[in-house]
DNA sequence: GTCGTATTTTTGAATAGTTCAAAACAATGA
DNA sequence: TCATTGTTTTGAACTATTCAAAAATACGAC
């Protein structure tokens, strides 16, 4: 279900963002599509707020990245998608087919929650794990 | 140091590809350059033959990959970068500062070397893992 | 409530990285 | 050496994203 206009209201002034009917739009769209391209999220937030522009979109999706509200994901050879699901460490599952994004657990929960057998010298802050696979849909598809 | 020329044409028909110039000034690039970009490759390729075109490199590329000789990976924010190393299961850790990348042995040695807690009914073929942090020079530069 | 300021949105253009397509050219097997 | 198929070149197109300036708006102070 979509947030009450107060918790929305809430998650942004939290974050330190002012409150627009734009970054309601686009924070009710990440609600409601938990792993949404930029366009899917202007599609969203259009059905509600028809002059709403793409760059809003992208300025709205970049602050809430900045303020710590959301995360942007970028599994290999697809645009970026942005969740609201920041507190936890968490990684993906990615359908080699469609594109399609699961989230899955982390067993550790804190970053990194995996260390690398060599560092390089590196001083390494997180482990990002991305399964690859095929989803039930596709499966069947590619028979 | 750079594989002898008789090395570089058994790898490329051994994957089924005719042996051309530009094919093996990339191959060669890849070989000296472990983790490069299209335009370092194109850089590097263009030193011994100043006639080649990004299209060809970027098309031989493709084909090394789509042959199994190459692999792409693409870190979140960075552009594509290729590597020779496909014989095995490894990961990478990557630089937050400057892109720099290195390869992270595997414990598990084959893929899927992870498995993930909910498959959501994916059949899971591989697990990437992408260790991000700073590396010495990025970190003595931000003291 | 009104005002002023800093922030946000709009508009429009620009960019990086990559891919598409057709014609010229070259590697390989016969 | 020739024919065929695959490769390279040329030039354009495309997607996802960012930049920049002007108009509009949210919010704190009064």
């Amino acid at each position: 279900m979509a947030p009450a206009s107060v918790e929305t209201e809430i998650a942004l002034r939290h974050a330190g963002l002012r409150v627009t009917e734009t970054r309601r739009g686009v924070y009710n769209a990440l609600h409601a599509l938990p792993h949404a391209r930029a366009d899917e999220v202007f599609a969203r937030v259009r059905e509600g707020l028809p002059a709403t522009s793409m760059q809003s979109v992208y300025n709205a999706l970049g602050d809430f990245v900045d303020a710590g509200l959301a995360r942007r994901i970028e599994p290999a050879g697809h645009p970026g998608l942005f969740e609201l699901r920041v507190a936890d460490n968490h990684h993906h599952l990615v359908c080699r087919g469609c594109g399609r994004v699961e989230d899955v657990d982390c067993v550790a929960g804190a970053a990194p929650c995996l260390h690398p057998q060599q560092t390089h010298g590196f001083s390494v802050e997180a482990a990002e794990v991305t399964f690859w696979g095929m989803c039930p849909a596709c499966a069947a598809q590619s028979e």
